[in-house]
RNA sequence: GCCCCCAUGGUGUAGCGGUUAGCACGCCAGGUUUUCAUCCUGGUAGCAGCGGUUCGAUUCCGCUUGGGGGUACCA
């Protein structure tokens, strides 16, 4: 099996997109095939070198590795621009000045349903002869048979006037030479496909298989967009989520099997996937599951692995400790700064939890607490946490109403890491100064 | 307009003619907990509608409705 992902370097690579990159790679791991990644660059304008490094980055930060690639389709438009000639040769393709209206005016004199049939002229823009009559059969391991009509189709044009080649023959084209044996991509094509299959037939080559995979929308089932917070795979990132709870998440949205699990390891996907198991309908991304899953992951790390991560994410070093006992309180690494700043940037400005915890009714209580973990003869967790609970009891008071003045005196807000580990952590010195600054 | 795809709770899905329609997220209510988060327990909510086929339809077929895609000398 070898099967092909051929974004156009649009920019950030889209989270649609994504899946559909990740579902090419599973289906060729699975048979133990090859994946190709080729760029769609031949609207020049849009493909810069920056756009195509972002796909690739998104790619590789996603780990979903290619075999060959990746491709430039520019690089092939000699051999589109000779096939092209060939099939004008062969009869099999005309150029024609008609352009939009002239197909607009031959479509108000057939009929709706008619489709498009230009007259050969010695210039213009070159247009596949389509079969008046016939039909296109597109077997799709996803949807079953899609029957085509051929008299419905406009005759497509594949090589500009200039003879530069146009989508539909650079795919059909690209994909032949590939030895590509399975394509797939997302149903936004489906209709394309009928023109890429009359493309290959006409230069008397078969078409490989097909793979429809339904489309992405957002909450609100339309397209997925920033409106829905993310759109992009650089922006799961920059959200804190993890490659590999991406992985799963995605693979999810549109996949199941009969085991119906949520949490399935990569190396799990790839041993399990099938086509047969590919869903027909859209889904909705919803990032509030990828929060879950991502928590999921993101607990079973071990200390070293998460530290390493969040110092990577938040860019600076020394986190392990904090990491340490604030990890299983995150559900993205991207929740670690907020709920620890603290430690290094002293107590956030939280002006309702120093209302609320820090009045002159909680004063006794503070100082009460200030005493007796200064009275420690050591700074260790048992030591502190024993003193406050001690505390607790001596004041004969609930114990949040020692913990929680504490615990802003701290952070300065009401949330925190657990109160003994952050006292611990901060030390005996810099504890007794928060606690002062706030009695 | 024309062509094509799709349709199980709010979301993702299981189901492949006979089920109390299962699981997960979310949400709600309890519990654990020093805050938050986690975690545990319970609850909530669904086969779009109408016709067929059949002894029997969520499941098969058709239509309608509703989404989506395509219809470029874009990709």
């Amino acid at each position: 099996m070898r099967v092909r992902f051929a974004p156009s370097p649009t920019g950030q690579l889209h989270i649609g997109g994504a899946r559909t990159a990740l579902y090419n790679w599973l289906a060729a791991r699975h048979a133990d095939g090859t994946f190709v990644l080729r760029i769609e660059d031949t609207d020049r304008e849009r493909s810069t070198p920056e756009n195509t490094a972002q796909i690739l980055e998104a790619l590789v930060w996603l780990d979903l590795d290619w075999d060959e690639g990746p491709l430039s389709q520019a690089d092939h438009e000699p051999r589109h621009r000779a096939v092209v000639e060939q099939l004008l040769a062969d009869g099999r393709a005309y150029r024609t000045n008609a352009n939009a209206d002239d197909v607009r005016t031959w479509k108000d004199e057939h009929g709706d349903d008619r489709g498009f049939r230009g007259t050969p002229e010695d210039e213009g823009a070159v247009r596949l002869r389509v079969p008046d009559s016939g039909e296109t059969v597109i077997e799709d391991l996803i949807r079953g048979t899609t029957t085509f009509q051929n008299v419905h189709l406009d005759d497509p044009v594949i090589a500009r006037a200039d003879g530069s080649p146009l989508y539909n023959l650079a795919v059909a084209v690209d994909d032949l030479d590939a030895g590509i044996t399975d394509v797939i991509r997302g149903v936004d094509h489906l209709s394309n496909t009928q023109k890429q299959v009359l493309v290959l037939e006409a230069m008397g080559e078969k078409p490989p298989r097909y793979a429809h995979l339904s489309l992405l929308h957002g909450p609100d089932g339309k397209k997925l967009s920033k409106r829905h917070g993310a759109e992009s795979v650089q922006e799961l990132r920059d959200k804190g989520y993890l490659p590999e709870a991406v992985r799963n998440y995605l693979a999810l949205l549109g996949w199941g099997d009969a085991d119906d699990e949520t949490l399935i390891s990569t190396s799990e996907l790839v041993k399990r996937f099938d086509f047969a198991s590919v869903t027909q309908a859209p889904a909705q991304f919803d990032e509030a599951k990828l929060r879950w899953i991502n928590g999921r992951y993101l607990h079973e790390l071990s200390d070293e692995d998460l530290t390493a991560r969040v110092e990577a994410f938040v860019g600076r070093d020394g986190l392990g400790p904090a990491v340490a006992i604030a990890g299983e309180k995150i559900q993205t690494l991207a929740e670690f700064w907020p709920l620890c700043g603290f430690i290094w940037d002293g107590p956030s400005d939280d002006p309702k939890a120093r209302e609320t915890w820090l009045g002159p009714e909680n004063e006794a209580a503070l100082s009460a607490a200030r005493a007796a973990l200064d009275s420690l003869s050591d700074w260790e967790l048992p030591s502190i946490e024993a003193a406050l609970r001690g505390v607790v009891e001596s004041q004969g008071v609930k114990p949040n109403s020692v913990f929680q003045p504490v615990r802003v005196a701290l952070a300065g807000t009401t949330v925190s890491p657990g109160i003994f580990e952050t006292l611990e952590l901060l030390g005996r010195e810099e504890s007794l100064k928060r606690l002062d600054g706030a009695i």
